[in-house]
DNA sequence: TTTTAATCGTTATATTATAACGTTTAACTT
DNA sequence: AAGTTAAACGTTATAATATAACGATTAAAA
């Protein structure tokens, strides 16, 4: 028998109602410790990107909003992820223009991210190492760092055992 | 005395007529090595790109491009670049949405770029190391890459010592 | 030399994101 | 509590980025 040893995000696999609640209360919680306003629009926002942990895209979250949200517009949204983004709830998949809910906010916020190119979802590792090595890299380059955004594409552990599914043009 | 342990990458500090030629040549090259046409207009898009070591946008390209390509449309300018990425000839900096020349063209092409926020320039470095942590990672979460975009933002050593730059907010 | 595939021209439109400005709501001050 | 200030939101418009679709042309292969 094998262990398995990664996440398995799968609503089926896991606890998802418990992970959403989990996410919101931890945001309720950071933005009162830190006197900002999670507004009932920025919580809704934050919401529906819980909804899965696939990447979702800003225009998409707008069309899920509009119905909880008649006078929602581009900007309604655009401002909520500002938002979540300074307070590290949520992060932006920048090579998909899309976000994600950030599942260590309150924590560090230096990440990887596991992009899978069949289901979407994306999983976020701390990676220590990496960042490490990133840094003394960074460092021999003489480079004041701001931020970093490490993100990978592949297929994720789940997807491979799916019949039907590419997962050639591997490397590294 | 201090020895400059950075690539200076200002046109000024280092023949860039020769780094573009280089570029030109290693292109011309590796599409005859490869059966593909290095067309004129691709030709041209990878010259303009080559013109500094920034990022570029696509409608910038354009921009450049028509009085030279009268025709010159969007389109022309999509195709020229993806041409040019699946050749790995530039890079696609995914969190400008632009485009960088690779100086490593015909190498390995899983890169850390350094974007300096202040002059835009990009610059690569293969960072094995980086690299390495970034498998050793994968490997543990059952992951199967197809592809990796590390790019770290801040300030790059050249623009640290200019007057009025800032290099706050720096992490890790 | 015919056939096929690749490239390019062209038009249209989809997608992603921001600017600007007025109004409302919340927080702070006295 | 009333007045003041700042934050959030509504609204319109438009900028910036990217792709689809299809016909014409050019290059490569048979």
């Amino acid at each position: 028998m094998t262990t398995q040893t990664y996440p398995n995000l799968s609503p089926l696999a896991h606890n998802h109602t418990q992970c959403v609640s989990e996410a919101l209360v931890t945001a309720e919680h950071l933005c009162a410790e830190r006197g900002v306003q999670l507004t009932p629009i920025r919580h809704k926002v934050l919401e529906l990107i819980w909804e899965s942990h696939k990447a979702v895209k800003a225009y998409e979250l707008l069309d899920r909003l509009k119905p909880l949200q008649q006078a929602a517009k581009p900007a309604t949204i655009y401002r909520a992820l500002d938002f979540l983004m300074e307070q590290g709830l949520i992060h932006r998949v920048e090579s998909l223009n899309a976000f994600v809910g950030c599942s260590c906010s309150g924590l560090q916020h230096e990440q990887l991210l596991l992009i899978c190119k069949n289901c979407q979802e994306v999983e976020e590792r701390s990676a220590k190492k990496v960042m490490a090595a990133v840094s003394q890299e960074i460092k021999q380059a003489g480079f004041i760092v701001h931020s970093k955004a490490i993100e990978v594409h592949g297929i994720c552990a789940k997807c491979q055992t799916l019949p039907g599914v590419n997962v050639n043009n591997s490397v590294g």
